[in-house]
DNA sequence: CCTTATTTTCAATATTTATTGAAACTTCGA
DNA sequence: TCGAAGTTTCAATAAATATTGAAAATAAGG
């Protein structure tokens, strides 16, 4: 396979799986093309190479940097600004999940503790399943928190390294 | 607050949720509206709870169905289909995480395994940037991949006792 | 078999989400 | 301060996705 098809299928390829994970494709697939690209690119570079329009490419980037994956890089003597992706996977996936623990797991068990105060005789069956079921994603949510915790804040060969001990 | 109110809140929370991670938000719906019921429900009861078409709620019941997380039951006596979820949140976490590695994670590492052999130089500027990315992806996947299996594999009282010793 | 209750399918439609492109804004050098 | 180069915004539009509901299929009982 020649290295240009290569490029396509990544990029394509990334951008599909971006969709099952609530991120649109098009900021997937520029996060896709930074990822690959040697040199930093400049809008016009990632809008011609993905053809896409101005206003779409300039609203995934800065989103990307919203998600701090991608990061503006001035040339020197250079009017235009540049983008590169951070190329650390193991630092992309911790971006990730901080904010997504942030913008979802947080939020989810903040409710959760607010369902828990529902009113009512807890030996009435209905209420007891539903406090049980609030109860367990509590627990289990704040469980995943504490774990993700450590995971962002971990070195990738202390935790892999740590984890592949613990696991077998 | 009531109950009423708080299986409301849980139930669009839910379903806002699900929306974030590529399920579809009725789908969400119905999985959280059988998971806080303590008694199986029909087609008819969802469709009224929910106040969505019979062709919606069978399609989306379907789908849980085949996601592992609600199933059917036949009461006695009874011609109609009745529904139940997955009440062990542990299993569903499991059963989750299990259908998503199969649909996407897989699949994703195979295409990496393909775009590894991609022809050229490999001290091209180009091509070894897209093989390192390529690479890094690939070795932190398969690492995933066998932290998942494990995890699927686990009982609650193990995996989490485990984990909570390991991460402190 | 035939009737009726129940489930499933799917074309039409509605809703949500993403994309475009032109206009407004900002920045910088002369 | 002005003009050109570059960036951002956002209303209009397109595309993707979800939902409806009625018709077709299936299953169960007599």
């Amino acid at each position: 396979m020649k290295l240009h098809e290569a490029r396509q299928q990544f990029i394509s390829s990334w951008g599909a799986f971006g969709t099952h994970w609530g991120i649109n494709r098009t900021m997937a697939q520029i996060h896709a093309l930074l990822l690959i690209s040697a040199e930093p690119m400049t809008q016009d570079d990632i809008m011609e190479e993905l053809n896409i329009s101005r206003g779409n490419t300039n609203m995934n980037i800065r989103e990307l940097i919203n998600w701090g994956l991608v990061d503006r890089v001035l040339l020197p003597g250079e009017r235009k600004e540049y983008f590169t992706a951070e190329k650390d996977i193991w630092k992309v996936v911790k971006q990730i999940v901080k904010e997504r623990k942030k913008r979802e797991l947080e939020p989810m068990l903040e409710l959760m503790g607010k369902l828990e105060e529902v009113e009512g005789d807890k030996r009435d069956k209905h209420i007891k399943t539903f406090l049980e079921t609030v109860g367990n994603i509590k627990k289990l949510g704040l469980q995943a928190d504490k774990t993700l915790d450590i995971m962002v804040r971990a070195e990738e060969h202390w935790f892999l390294g740590a984890m592949m001990k613990f696991i077998k």
